[in-house]
DNA sequence: TATCAATTTCAGAAGAATTGAAATAGGCGC
DNA sequence: GCGCCTATTTCAATTCTTCTGAAATTGATA
């Protein structure tokens, strides 16, 4: 069976007009060359030289150090390729996130990773946590960055950090003058916008107050410009409002358990690639470093 | 080093989806092949396979799989036209020859050589000796059939028949009336045309005959139809004129050594490909033997 | 024709791959 | 959930391949 090995050997010796040289290059005693260009001949079926010094081809020489050339430069390429991509040099990652996390967090530390993995391809699609489970669970995204959910499923779940959630409302809005916490009964007689994220709250206060609701806006954008507006006030993860607006007042809550937990959601079953194990283990490391730095302890 | 081997068994293994049967296939041990796995996923640098059961791939062992078949596939096309080529069943043959054995004994040789060898690529040039020469020279042929000529220069002769000149006229020549061969004396009367082939003939007396010519014709259709048309007669190798014509009679010539040795021409230094090599030694057995059976021994 | 370097040959040495047996791990039925 | 059964892995010994170094041969050059 002809090895990729001895055509390596012969091209080296083609290239070099002689087999002494040829053995210098391969790391190999002139004999050892010798012996392997001989069973390629017997192999092949021909001779590939056109006397011993071996400085002329025949013509299926010619053949062979075209063939054996391509061959050679094709197996080395895609090695590289394997090795690249075990090594997570390349690959492509695909991350499904909530928008809070996109926004704030995701900017810096997709930098931070792709500065060593220029060629790695990366995918951000910023939607809601029930749709970043969906995601992932079907492979549409390798990784997803959400809130805690209750159940499983196919996919599991790693937290990352957890995030208060705050009030915010118009600057001149009495509750700015409360110089404390505000408890959830300050809220009876304020107009509650609510939002896709603050639904997650579990306390009974709230639910109260969230039911009685009239308006729900999903996009923050949107939110905090009707805020802005003296539409209502709202609850909002204090991460999505690290960014601050003028006219409108971030307040601390009194109830400490108004929280999210945000986390890495992963499929259960399949292994990452290397490229998203990679970013996983990145992700796990800067995440939560980079919140607490944004956010403060 | 990765080998192209252990791609092989890889492959193989993907494709059973277990152990056990792929070592079957590739004829050799389940521990073997285990090993030579493990070898190439240290070597990789990451798992190929989910789990210990080969029978799901990792986002790894799915892109080697890909670029490991193709190698395997472009490798095994690449020997087998390697040895297609070494054993002369594919290959480019460019034979130059002299018109006469280009139309009279090339075509059936041609069709047997080619029976057994569907794929070469024939190119075939009818010129005269002298270019015919010129062009193996040259390289553009790689094999030549001609006259033989007096020096050698970078080409080689080697004899395959020869071929006795006669005398072509008109059927109602006097000349037919001799009833014996043909003096070169009885064309003392005649009008001789010449052409590129009788050139060649040795003997003084032709010679002299041949410079009071005024017509030389190298195109021997137009030389038999000017001697049909009755403007003179001309002296032609015997192989030219095997096809017999209408109104038109061939004689012998009393001279035995007006003949044409007619051999292959190669190049002296430049081995031939295998094509050529097979073409050579099947033209050296086949052409003379036609050529006996055409003429007559 | 003699000389010299390159190449080939050969037998032994080194190295790699393979085997077979034993240990381990995983999956499936009870 | 436990135990059995089979697939896989591990390990040491063996076999096979490839490599080395010395000697013989070849071929080019003076």
């Amino acid at each position: 069976m002809i090895k990729l090995e001895a055509l390596r050997v012969f091209v080296t010796v083609a290239e070099s007009g002689n087999i002494k040289d040829a053995a210098d290059v391969v790391g190999r005693t002139a004999s050892a060359v010798s012996m392997t260009l001989k069973q390629l001949e017997d192999e092949i079926g021909g001779p590939l030289f056109q006397t011993d010094r071996k400085n002329s081809l025949t013509a299926l020489g010619n053949l062979m150090l075209d063939l054996g050339r391509e061959q050679i430069r094709s197996f080395d390429k895609s090695v590289s390729i394997m090795r690249a991509f075990a090594h997570s040099r390349i690959g492509s990652l695909s991350i499904a996130s909530v928008p809070s996390v996109a926004t704030n967090v995701l900017p810096p530390i997709l930098q931070r990773f792709l500065e060593a993995r220029p060629q790695v391809q990366v995918e951000l699609f910023d939607i809601d946590s029930a749709q970043v489970r969906r995601m992932v669970e079907s492979g549409v995204a390798d990784i997803g960055i959400a809130g805690e959910s209750r159940t499983g499923g196919g996919v599991e779940f790693t937290p990352l950090f957890s995030d208060r959630f705050k009030l915010l409302c118009k600057d001149d809005h009495e509750l700015c003058r409360l110089q404390r916490p505000v408890e959830w009964s300050d809220l009876n007689a304020a107009t509650l916008i609510r939002n896709g994220a603050s639904d997650r709250i579990e306390a009974e206060d709230y639910k109260l107050l969230s039911a009685q609701s009239l308006i729900t806006v999903y996009n923050v954008t949107s939110l905090v410009a009707l805020v802005k507006a003296g539409l209502g006030l709202t609850i909002l993860p204090s991460l999505t409002m690290h960014d601050a607006h003028d006219g409108v007042a971030v307040l601390e809550l009194a109830d400490a358990a108004a929280s999210r937990k945000v986390g890495l959601v992963e499929r259960r079953d399949v292994p990452p690639s290397p490229v998203t194990a990679a970013f996983r283990a990145f992700a796990l490391k800067a995440i939560p470093a980079l919140v607490e730095e944004r956010l403060g302890v």
